[in-house]
RNA sequence: GCGAUCGUAGUCUAGUGGUAGGAUUCAAGCCUUCCAAGCUUGUGACCCGGGUUCAAACCCCGGCGAUCGCACCA
């Protein structure tokens, strides 16, 4: 554990000192919870957002949309998040630590179950006065409720909004419209990328528990009575790592292989669920993480949140420990229906094959884009060796901030020019581009390397006669002669296919 | 939020009641056709507020932040 804890200790140390990210408000002692992504954080974050709409939006031909952040107080009414994204709290008299009310009552009154209701939870301390202890025996204070919500008040009369928890509900409520607009057809998919919002009451572990924070959402709207996948068949034999509900007892955790077949076949969940279970799987291949590290988890009914009628969690291991990171959920009809009741409009819509308006269910898949960020940082983090004398990142050149570095040799002879001209050349084809001149080219070398950069172009003598570069590969240290005409090509070809050593 | 520890250049770190050194980074120059070479020069810091004191970055109090543990994490 030693060990571990200096590495997302090295992760914080490089992640200031090469601008992936950093406390935000520095100049004012920062503020707990939120952080800034500094440049090469941003390009880094910016493609592991795109490479999940190829994967969950374009290449599936699904809809993306960008809803507002501020929503009305009874849209979260409606999502339950107003009454339930709360917990009831007691504090200790005595010690002054705060406790979930409900637990402590359930644990020291016999046979007390809590309904959920804030009423029943006064009522059972009132009745119990002096029982209800803490730990250290003193007593507590009446139950209160503790909304993880930021509250705010929208235009002159300060009408109740808040910043929203989930991007989820800007895609529910605009549903009836992109149904219309968008098909009129069942399954349809909405995904949304952006910031959310929880009032965490201690923010921890960097950006694995912030308050601010981005989310990767898919909505997958279906007829109930059809829970087939298109395109299953495929990647039905697809093996992921599964902790199954009776692998979990305590810290005790028998990860085993399943297939995508064999999740529906147990009964674990549908096509649909098991279908995007494979495609969250390649995606954190692509993006880079040990996929030995992580792992899909059934979580125990206890668990499921007050929406879901199954859960199963993408769970990464970090220095930190295991974290969630994607959390998947068969939402049912909940949202809409309830959205339907409080909005008084009809969110049944018309199905063809049975002739008869369903509320459509929904699948939701949520991912957290700053703890796969961090995760990836970690699993990508490599040690200095014999060969490699310095620490570097082994990004896959899809989620690498930067695609390529571009050095003049030496800074006279007009390679400088040269450079910038080839620079500029890559950075019109579209290529990040990271350039530097200053210090020796072996330094320069080991500083794109330690951002993760794929590639580097080196501009010589041989560039101005020839007209051809060197490109460095990265894992390697490996270079080859290309052609100044060929080098887009070739950097977006290497890119493109993962490669990442001359071999 | 509680307890313990901590807060010095971009990063790491030394240090004393009399305003600070080192390493590395960064910038400029010399040198050098290829993997953190060398030389020269330069930029750059004591978390914030209050108190004690002739004098505080150092002592005390409060705040903010961080780490670990506890609790919390729909």
């Amino acid at each position: 554990m030693a060990n571990s804890s200096a590495l997302w200790e090295r992760i914080m140390e490089v992640s200031l000192q090469r601008s992936f990210f950093y406390p935000s408000n520095e100049p004012y002692g920062a503020t707990s919870g939120f952080y800034d992504y500094g440049p090469a954080g941003v390009l880094m974050k910016k493609k592991i957002e795109n490479l999940w709409r190829k994967t969950f939006i374009y290449d599936l031909n699904y809809l993306e949309v960008e809803s507002s952040i501020i929503t009305p107080e009874i849209v979260l009414k409606a999502s339950g998040h107003v009454d339930n994204f709360t917990d009831p709290i007691v504090e200790c008299q005595k010690c002054h630590k705060k406790i979930r009310a409900d637990h402590l009552a359930e644990e020291k009154v016999q046979g007390f179950k809590w309904d959920g209701k804030m009423e029943s939870l006064r009522q059972v301390y009132a009745e119990n006065k002096g029982r209800i202890t803490c730990q250290c025996g003193g007593e507590t204070n009446d139950p209160y409720v503790f909304n993880l919500m930021f509250k705010t008040g929208i235009g002159g009369d300060q009408a109740a909004g808040y910043s929203r928890p989930e991007t989820a509900q800007g895609i529910f409520t605009a549903f009836l419209r992109l149904f219309k607009n968008h098909g009129t057809k069942l399954p349809m998919a909405v995904g949304q990328v952006g910031r959310s919002f929880r009032n965490e009451i201690s923010p921890r572990n960097v950006l694995v528990r912030m308050r601010e924070f981005t989310q990767m959402e898919l909505e997958y709207f279906f007829n109930p009575s059809n829970h087939a996948m298109k395109g299953f068949e495929k990647i039905k034999d697809y093996r992921m790592r599964y902790l199954p509900r009776d692998g979990q007892k305590g810290t005790f955790r028998d990860v085993k292989e399943i297939s995508a077949a064999e999740l529906v076949q147990q009964g674990i969940c549908d096509e649909i669920f098991a279908f995007f279970l494979v495609k969250e799987w390649e995606y954190y291949k692509a993006a880079g993480m040990d996929m030995g590290r992580c792992a899909l988890r059934h979580l125990l009914s206890g668990e499921t949140p007050h929406y879901s009628k199954g859960n199963v969690d993408m769970e990464v291991d970090t220095s930190y420990g295991i974290i969630e990171t994607i959390g998947n959920a068969y939402r049912t009809d909940f949202d809409l229906s309830q959205h339907q009741s409080l909005s008084k409009k009809d969110f049944a819509v018309f199905v063809e094959e049975e002739k008869k308006k369903v509320v459509p269910h929904v699948f939701e898949l949520s991912m957290g884009v700053d703890r796969t960020l961090f995760s990836v940082l970690e699993h990508c983090f490599r040690e200095k060796t014999a060969e490699k004398d310095w620490e570097w990142f082994d990004f896959p050149p899809a989620i690498a901030p930067y695609d390529v570095a571009v050095f003049p040799l030496m800074k006279k002879d007009g390679m400088s020019e040269k450079a910038e001209e080839i620079a500029a050349m890559l950075r019109a084809a579209s290529c990040t581009v990271f350039y530097s001149e200053s210090g020796s080219i072996g330094r320069r070398y080991a500083r794109a390397d330690e951002i993760g950069t794929p590639y580097a172009v080196t501009i010589d003598y041989d560039t101005l006669e020839k007209a051809s570069v060197t490109v460095r590969y990265r894992n390697d240290g490996k270079q080859e002669r290309v052609p100044i005409a060929e080098l887009a090509a070739r950097i977006k070809a290497d890119g493109a296919g993962g490669r990442v050593t001359l071999g």
